[in-house]
DNA sequence: CCTACCGATCGGTAGG
DNA sequence: CCTACCGATCGGTAGG
């Protein structure tokens, strides 16, 4: 309704609308579960009605496919990186906690629909994303096997471990609150004090 | 249809129809969710059509409800009992992951159900259940504020030390399979040694 | 416990 | 001819 915008752009705003509604089915899936959202609710939330969401996006599912897409590969980059910074491997347990807790902190949503939208997470299509959630894993397994090679962690099966590491950080999408006493950083290296330790005093 | 019943019973077999239903419901919610289970698939489970189940249940949310207040009672009074029957926090800590994984293991699709529908417990009946949920949670804190006064733990805040321990059990029903390789209790005592311990060699 | 239905709302698509 | 939508309605299914 504004002067009209002469840039030579072709596309125009398209992408960032996508993203948008991508964003919003994150919010609508988070609060009613993917079976109970509408796709008139994600419309609503970014100013349109449902028949115009289907100019962007060709089913629901796909929506799904593109919020357990994004985390993965984000959540798989930064561990990566935190993983590769750290010197040893009781400091990469560390860094790798703290950067799942960050994460599940900065995308509370997006963490809620991955952890707990996985029904529909099946057939052909999702065989990647599946197999990325698997790589995720591996990396903290091999943290775990590599500190056993060295002699610093104990002789404990890195696949059981590593159910034990992953837990505490995922399981934070049901409690943790970023507007709480302690921030994320705090709790992860509590966490990792625990998964390092232990409990008991010496 | 067939001679009749001339048992001078009234209610006839009523509760144990009430049972088969919602363990009906326990299987098909924790395959389909909550919002994706229909009435007619849990009425065609125990052998009836949709309306028929109403007969016994007055909506949907009922068995929800019913399936929360059943787990959270039984997972109460087994912790509770391994509790009284261990001699120091240490094998209080133990005792309860055991408790906790094997009740996985028995009852992977309730426990899934009590994880992972939740959204619809809301509302005033739902308090005593919100309520129980939380006393549970308070047994385990209790297990490691004794530990730290009695100084065979070290003080980290047990609010947050209970969220490490209860997210390596409750992560359970995501991955253990009873099938598997391990048993539960052997899962527990890996878990056990990781929070007692610690995965760093002394 | 059945058949026959209801108001509403679902995901998805028609023509314009 | 394009895009970005609209009002209306499709075939099915939900809880009741």
């Amino acid at each position: 309704m504004t002067s009209a915008n002469t840039t030579p752009t072709v596309t125009e705003s398209a992408p960032a609308v996508r993203a948008d509604i991508v964003e919003a089915a994150t919010r609508v899936f988070s609060e009613h579960g993917y079976d109970g959202a509408s796709m008139a609710q994600i419309a609503a939330e970014v100013g349109m009605r449902k028949p115009s969401l289907y100019h962007h996006v060709r089913k629901k599912e796909d929506l799904l496919f593109a919020i357990h897409g994004q985390l993965i590969d984000e959540l798989t980059l930064e561990t990566r990186q935190a993983i590769d910074a750290a010197a040893d491997p009781a400091a990469q347990l560390a860094a790798s906690l703290r950067v799942a807790m960050t994460f599940v902190s900065r995308n509370r949503d997006a963490v809620t629909v991955f952890l707990q939208e996985n029904r529909a997470v099946r057939g052909e299509r999702w065989d990647e994303v599946v197999g990325k959630r698997d790589a995720y894993e591996r990396m903290v397994q091999e943290i775990l096997s590599n500190g056993a090679a060295t002699g610093a962690f104990v002789n404990i099966p890195p696949k059981i471990a590593s159910k034990a590491i992953l837990a505490m950080a995922n399981w934070g999408y049901t409690w943790f609150n970023p507007d709480g006493p302690m921030s994320a950083d705090e709790v992860a290296d509590i966490f990792a004090r625990i998964a390092l330790t232990g409990l008991s005093k010496p």
